[in-house]
RNA sequence: GGCGGCAUAGCCAAGUGGUAAGGCAGGGGUCUGCAAAACCCCUAUGCCCCGGUUCAAAUCCGGUGCCGCCUCCA
């Protein structure tokens, strides 16, 4: 099967199908810098991560840019209350930004771009748009004319007449129509600034992306992603400045993550409800975090709260006990030779995973598809005899699911500390003897240290707790 | 008002025309020196409510409720 993906320009689940056969060119709308990024802004990182992991699975070079927004208004705003400078702050955060989203799994863009240093291809952008009668200056403003781009509306399905009725001019502002927005900012007295043809000033909101999408990827690209509230205005006015300057659609397909809420309202600092996922992670295992994300339909809006998150927690370590479960069972028992009716249920899994896959990445069903395996893999550990192929070939798929997740489902394997070989070798002892106190109190020391023991059949493994 | 989404067990969540996946939590059992892990069984005659279409609806249509966007919020 193709992989299929929900397209919120046709509002349909469409066929993916690239530009050039084995390349995919992906932008992702990152982060304004400046505050430590919450739950909410963790979720498209992720989600778009998993696409990109997924598509790579699938064979295509994958190339993913992701930019920072590191000027605007609130940037500012945030700088001038910390009585730090605009770019030191900016700065600061976008190493957060790194360190948390790393912490999460998340791999780094092939190119993270700023708006900083984009400025020159910016500024050329705007001026074409104004060579082609689709911007005009006003006081130092530059304004895009939304009329003279029939399709306005089309990426959002809405329609102008609704829009334009509900928009409005600020004061200050030199719009022709209320739907015009900002490609240019003339700077208020001591706001950082940058030269251009019109006026010491700074970029709107939008123009950075289309400029960035064209530096690093081309007129159009296969797949443009972000928050589902960027659909409107921010994704359309892309729309509007690309394709007015260069006639060609795009992006093929706009992809939109949904949102996530706290106990079912939205998060928002007036509720004071904000979850940063630097705090998140001290208190619980990041990957975790990931799991949990994942374990909804991306497009789909998401509930957070500690009671969910630690039931994604179980749920994992179930993933992850079993996986433990089959190395110390390949470590313990002798191979019995091929088994040709697991290996054909394993390629079944696989398969039925893919197909989940492409179903619009939906990790939800292929996360149940997991479990589903995981079951009969139990089955598999009770019982007698196990051959070593069908646990390698266990571990391997584990290896290529969490490859595509994100989540390192199997676990470094460590060597045993002599000192834990020792007293594990002891408890045995004492054990066939019936010294059962003895083989407890070893038990318990280890469990000081860390290491939980589990007597099976096929003698004691042991996990780190 | 316009556009879009969502309503399924105690909680989370699949399923979008053919008779309710999975996870968490809970109960019972098996295994074990004890424990842990695991396995087996049980937990929605019903998918917000009411109409309609159909041989057949959780799935389609109408209605209702909630939420998001239409404000430089992922």
């Amino acid at each position: 099967m193709a992989i299929h993906m929900y397209n919120t320009l046709t509002r349909r689940k469409e066929v993916f199908t690239p530009l050039e056969e084995n390349r995919v060119k992906m932008y992702v709308c990152g982060p304004t810098v400046y505050n430590y990024i919450h739950i909410g802004n963790a979720r498209p990182a992720v989600v778009f991560d998993m696409v990109r992991r997924y598509l790579e699975y699938k064979g295509y070079d994958v190339e993913y840019v992701s930019n920072f927004t590191d000027v605007d208004d609130k940037i500012i705003r945030a700088a001038q209350d910390a009585g730090e400078d605009v770019f030191q702050l900016a700065e600061r955060f976008i190493e957060k930004y790194h360190e948390d989203t790393e912490a999460l799994g998340v791999r780094e863009a092939d190119a993270h771009p700023r708006v900083t240093n984009t400025m020159d291809e910016i500024i050329e952008f705007i001026e074409a748009l104004i060579e082609k009668d689709y911007a005009y200056e006003a006081g130092g403003d530059v304004y895009f004319h939304t009329k003279a781009f029939p399709d306005y509306g089309k990426l959002s399905g809405q329609a102008v007449d609704e829009l334009r009725s509900g928009a409005r001019i600020e004061v200050g502002e030199q719009k022709k129509d209320p739907l015009d927005f900002a490609l240019w900012k003339k700077a208020k007295d001591k706001e950082i600034k940058w030269e251009s043809p019109w006026s010491e000033g700074r970029p709107g909101w939008h123009i950075e992306c289309s400029a960035m999408v064209k530096k690093y990827l081309g007129d159009t690209i296969d797949i443009h992603a972000g928050g589902q509230d960027l659909t409107f205005p921010h994704h359309e006015n892309e729309v509007a400045q690309s394709e007015a300057l260069t006639g060609k659609q795009m992006a093929n397909y706009w992809l939109h993550n949904g949102y996530i809420q706290i106990d079912n309202e939205k998060m928002s600092k007036s509720l004071g409800n904000f979850v940063l996922v630097n705090e998140l992670i001290e208190q619980h295992d990041p990957k975790v975090v990931r799991f949990f994300i994942l374990q909804a339909h991306y497009r789909h809006p998401l509930n957070f709260n500690q009671e969910l998150l630690e039931s994604a927690a179980s749920g994992l370590g179930r993933i992850e006990t079993f996986i433990q479960n089959v190395q110390h069972r390949r470590k313990e028992s002798a191979n019995l030779g091929e088994s040709e009716v697991w290996l054909n249920r394993m390629e079944k899994y696989k398969k039925r995973f893919i197909d989940d896959m492409d179903d619009d990445f939906h990790t939800a069903n292929a996360i149940t598809t997991m479990f589903e395996f995981v079951k009969e893999g139990n089955r598999y550990l009770d019982e007698a005899n196990t051959s070593t192929n069908v646990l390698e070939a266990m571990l391997q798929l584990f290896e290529e699911w969490g490859r595509v997740l994100g989540v390192a489902f199997i676990p470094e394997e460590e060597l045993l500390d002599d000192e834990v070989d020792t007293l594990i070798q002891q408890r045995k002892d004492a054990r066939e003897n019936r010294q059962f106190q003895k083989a407890d109190e070893i038990r318990d020391q280890l469990t000081e240290k860390g290491i939980i023991l589990e007597d099976t059949a096929q003698g004691t493994r042991w996990k780190r707790g």
